[in-house]
DNA sequence: GTCTATAATTTGATAGAC
DNA sequence: GTCTATCAAATTATAGAC
């Protein structure tokens, strides 16, 4: 896709880390060369502004998130299976890698980001939706503004119990908050 | 309770306005001061530090959030009436000021605070999920793990409604995220 | 690609006069 | 309570050598 060099690779995990835990303000040109061994000069050469690295960590963020949920009516995949996976993708983040989701983080903050980050953050979430709403028209949903009411639903809770496993530093805060939750249980027989 | 002049309300007023909407370090100390017409050392004579001053906010907003809620077991109030005004309570940051719950904003980045507003932080959470509890027992919610998970999903789900406004900068977010809920939506006949 | 060196700005914070 | 003056540190970013 972007085929980038590996310490431009490097770049980006270590600048996803550090803003999934403390923001976009939550990290330095500075910080980010001492964890991968170069200078900060050196971190300009492979992302000239902050707006770049930005916009850079948002887009693969996105396109990796996307990829492994895969298409939402691959018939080889139940409803349920899918919804499932869904709900696993963010789980992931709690309780794997204990951190915010990117584009939640951004999308908190997103008033005081450059436009071009805000810009491709909004975009994680039209993505997300329509993913959603495909999947909920198999459920039968078809009524395009209910399908809109319950994607934003879905992902509220998801992001919301992603914001409170951050804010209690304790993953079952998402399990937690997803177990509770009645539209995830109405299928809890189907696993 | 803190007994405030009315300068440090206006230094508290514009700081908390600035970090829900872009974090605790989207705002500084000459900021503020230029915003209430004063200088930079005179906002450090009423709060000496930063923490002091990220203490104070979410201290401020924390005791105002929990006195517009009342008692979740007042009986001149219904539990249906309780839980809709629980709601408006995040409504009204979504629609009238159009900002993210301030700690909602600091819970998703609370691995970048300093200890002390981090732990202020996760008071209100934990002030949330009591009054939720007793709330879901009106509703003949005993069992506690029930209560908790409730009312985990229920914070998860507004907080993660209020990201999605800010994300879109449309307080339609927020409302078709909440609408779209179902266990919100049972009571829709009570009002 | 990475470095040294440096610029311009901002930040949190303090000392001391009024 | 507010000011001027100032500080040390950090920030984003650039120029130019290797």
């Amino acid at each position: 896709m972007a085929d980038r060099s590996s310490k431009a690779e490097e770049i980006l995990d270590t600048a996803e880390a550090m803003a999934r835990e403390s923001g976009f303000s939550g990290f330095s040109f500075r910080e980010i060369a001492t964890a991968v061994g170069i200078k900060s000069a050196s971190v300009h050469y492979h992302f000239p502004t902050k707006d770049d690295l930005g916009v850079a960590m948002v887009q693969r963020y996105t396109d990796r998130f996307m990829a492994t949920l895969g298409e939402p009516d691959d018939p080889a995949r139940t409803p349920d299976r899918a919804f499932r996976d869904y709900v696993a993708a963010f789980a992931k983040a709690a309780v794997e890698e204990r951190k915010m989701c990117l584009c939640g983080m951004f999308g908190a903050e997103i008033l005081g980001l450059p436009l071009t980050v805000a810009s491709e953050t909004r975009r994680f979430f039209d993505l997300n939706r329509q993913w959603l709403k495909v999947l909920l028209a198999r459920f039968g949903i078809d009524d395009a503004e209910d399908q809109d009411g319950k994607a934003f639903a879905i992902i509220a809770t998801l992001e919301g119990a992603l914001l409170l496993s951050q804010a209690y530093d304790d993953p079952t805060a998402f399990e937690r908050a997803v177990a509770g939750l009645g539209i995830l249980n109405q299928r809890d027989d189907s696993r």
